[in-house]
DNA sequence: GCGGGAGGTGTATTTATTACACTATTCCGG
DNA sequence: CCGGAATAGTGTAATAAATACACCTCCCGC
């Protein structure tokens, strides 16, 4: 049966091809948190085969009338109460036996919440979710460990090209933990003067002329970040696309 | 009705999921090639409703023992008889109305062929397909226009940080036809001398000392892409990843 | 042999990245 | 109130990368 072209997508192809190939589509949603210093996700663990036991992503199937995007949202929210966060979808997983029950295609997105606004949700499954530090994560069910891997890889890439760290602070945070932050992400050390130049170069905090209480050291000033001048910036056409340095195969324009 | 977490994924659910709700999903290929200093992409024209008459992406539902990288493979290879090509996914599309007879979602490819190497198939559909210059795409059908893009975005992003150019340019080419070739998918001019200074130092190109044949004017060197230089870099834990100078929001490490 | 046409080459300037170490401020305990 | 612990905060010099820019070369065909 070859279904292709001018075939594809008529009504009785599908209609055919459904009858006779049950398969669902899901998505799985990495969900980032920063606490302590380390980048954790939110895991399930789950309560039925398969894979009972182990711990997985959160995620769902598709509903007939909501667009992808949309599952994952609704994945997130129904796991943290939150709404409106970042949410980035990577892409699509379908190896064949990926679902030890059948043919199920995955759309992967990682979200980044501020950890402190999470709150345990009263819905049955919350008290099986759990927060993992990135490092400590191993084993999980179907193939989420891959899914993870590609999610973090994403989101180490979009932090350097783009000011996404902040979707994971709380409102007001120091330059150290922002710096610890990107630090955690990147999984590097980075030099403070250097990191500290780099970002305030942006010009995309505010010094909230505010400091730190109740820490035994000298407290550090705080910052917030000016979202509405970078979505002027983003809205002037200024780019924060991509550039690289080393290595690079082709000149950058000016 | 919730489906989540623990109830996720158990075979009881998956199959009353599929009961009521027909679906599948498919893959779209956005297939690039490169001729007459004009980048490419091929196109199909539909020959059935719904779009009948206008130009689509080369696409298939997937089957059902078939991964989805496969199937994206499967699409190529039907319609040039090409395999062992460039083929990357991108991304899932998943608006509930993006397919007006039912649920499909897709998960967009794409690939670079030696557009020389393409041979006008045999099947049924072939005489239907055609090159668009990708300047020249307008209004295609169901939402791939859209997919498109983000292939093509994905594509220059890609193109900056790995030597993928090669893929599109048969085995002998000049450093102009390269350059040429940088410019199409980048869609803005380089200059000649630095964009050679970079090319030769990236140390990929082997000189073949041969030139061009029946040009009217001086004939330029031809060269090769070092394959294996590039495979043994690669394995050898060398990076082209991304890295970015203007406007980079954190310190590359060194 | 000369005119057309693309091929090929180098240097100076600007900008970005990196490396690096000490002083400042606050809290706390003795 | 003094000293120590702990983190905050700061600048400059060296290196590396990106950019801008113009002329001569070579081959062909007439």
């Amino acid at each position: 049966m070859l279904i292709f072209a001018d075939e594809l997508y008529n009504e009785q192809e599908m209609t055919e091809f459904n009858n006779f190939f049950k398969s669902a589509f899901s998505v799985d949603n990495v969900i980032f948190g920063f606490d302590e210093g380390d980048l954790k996700v939110l895991l399930i663990k789950r309560g039925a085969e398969p894979f009972k036991g182990k711990w997985a992503l959160p995620g769902d199937l598709v509903y007939p009338n909501e667009d992808l995007d949309a599952a994952a949202g609704r994945v997130l929210e129904e796991l943290t109460g939150l709404r409106e966060v970042y949410l980035e979808q990577v892409k699509a997983f379908g190896a064949v036996n990926r679902h030890p029950l059948g043919r199920v295609i995955t759309v992967a997105y990682y979200s980044l919440i501020k950890i402190n606004k999470y709150v345990v949700t009263p819905a049955s499954f919350a008290q099986k979710a759990k927060w993992h530090s990135i490092a400590e994560v191993n084993d999980l069910a179907f193939d989420h460990n891959e899914i993870l891997n590609a999610c973090f890889d994403r989101l180490k890439q979009r932090v350097r090209t783009r000011p996404l760290g902040f979707e994971l602070l709380p409102p007001k945070f120091t330059l150290t933990e922002l710096q610890h932050l990107y630090e955690a992400i990147l999984e590097t050390e980075l030099d403070k003067r250097n990191f500290r130049k780099k970002i305030l170069s942006m010009n995309l905090l505010i010094d909230l002329d505010e400091t730190q209480e109740g820490v035994a050291h000298r407290p550090a000033k705080l910052f917030e970040f000016d979202r509405d001048r970078y979505e002027k910036l983003v809205k002037d056409g200024f780019s924060f696309e991509l550039k690289e340095s080393k290595r690079k195969l082709v000149p950058t324009q000016s």
